[in-house]
DNA sequence: CGAGTGTAAGACAATGCGTCTGAGGGGTCA
DNA sequence: TGACCCCTCAGACGCATTGTCTTACACTCG
């Protein structure tokens, strides 16, 4: 698989935060959400970063239609996955069960989270 | 306070681990660890390396002797929480607890470590 | 004195990131 | 046809970070 050495960059994940939110979108209609009334230079520059995602296998293209069309290839939760992997690797020895412990020491959560939570972990097995 | 837009890097994490190993310890102590045998360039580096640790409030330094000793300001588990800090703060919002709920949904727990992490859950206020 | 060991400051190349420019293809319409 | 517009592609650019290394200088001790 394509492994978890892609970081994405603030741009970037803007660009793939509105593709989330709807897709497949155009460059054109990508620039004018994130540069309200974009000129060819903002209009460039999330050409340049979707080629970047794209490299990254964080997007697909279709190029049939003369304006291409970007499709996201990785949801929201993927790419949390990957960072805490990241982090995991980093400071704990690839293993996430330090995180783990860590965010239960310290999330406060309400009591409706806590049952759910714990309904979670009885259910993962 | 000291923030949490502090980047610990590769180099300098490697430092961090040598000092959370033992401490407080001298440029010297450490360079020889890092870098078997390492002459005047290694030390140049483990030097600027724990200058840049000390700026981002990360190490103290203690001045009185020549040889000056450096101390960690922060623990391992610190910096896993700054890192998560900063997923939450890129990924959801800054919220914890999606975080939270991927990992119970992604780590394989053994029964022992499930029993103490709902123990752990109902224990945290 | 001179060798050894410190600190301090900054040069340096490589990389990543965000932005922008310019060249070209190919439609549409007076 | 030619002016215009929208598109793609490739690459330059400035800036910040990272890891490494060089140089200069101070102190100490034989």
């Amino acid at each position: 698989m394509t492994r978890h050495r892609r970081h994405v960059a603030d741009a970037e994940l803007a660009v793939l935060e509105v593709l989330w939110d709807d897709s497949p979108r155009t460059i054109r209609q990508i620039a004018d959400i994130l540069y309200r009334g974009g000129g060819t230079s903002e209009y460039a520059t999330v050409q340049k970063l979707l080629g970047r995602l794209e490299q990254k296998g964080c997007v697909t293209r279709d190029r049939s239609a003369t304006a291409h069309q970007f499709t996201p290839q990785i949801a929201r939760d993927d790419l949390i996955g990957e960072q805490l992997e990241q982090v995991a690797q980093k400071l704990c020895d690839g293993s996430l069960t330090p995180l783990l412990m860590h965010l239960t020491n310290n999330v406060r959560l309400k009591k409706r989270e806590r049952e759910l939570l714990k309904k979670m972990i009885d259910e993962a097995q």
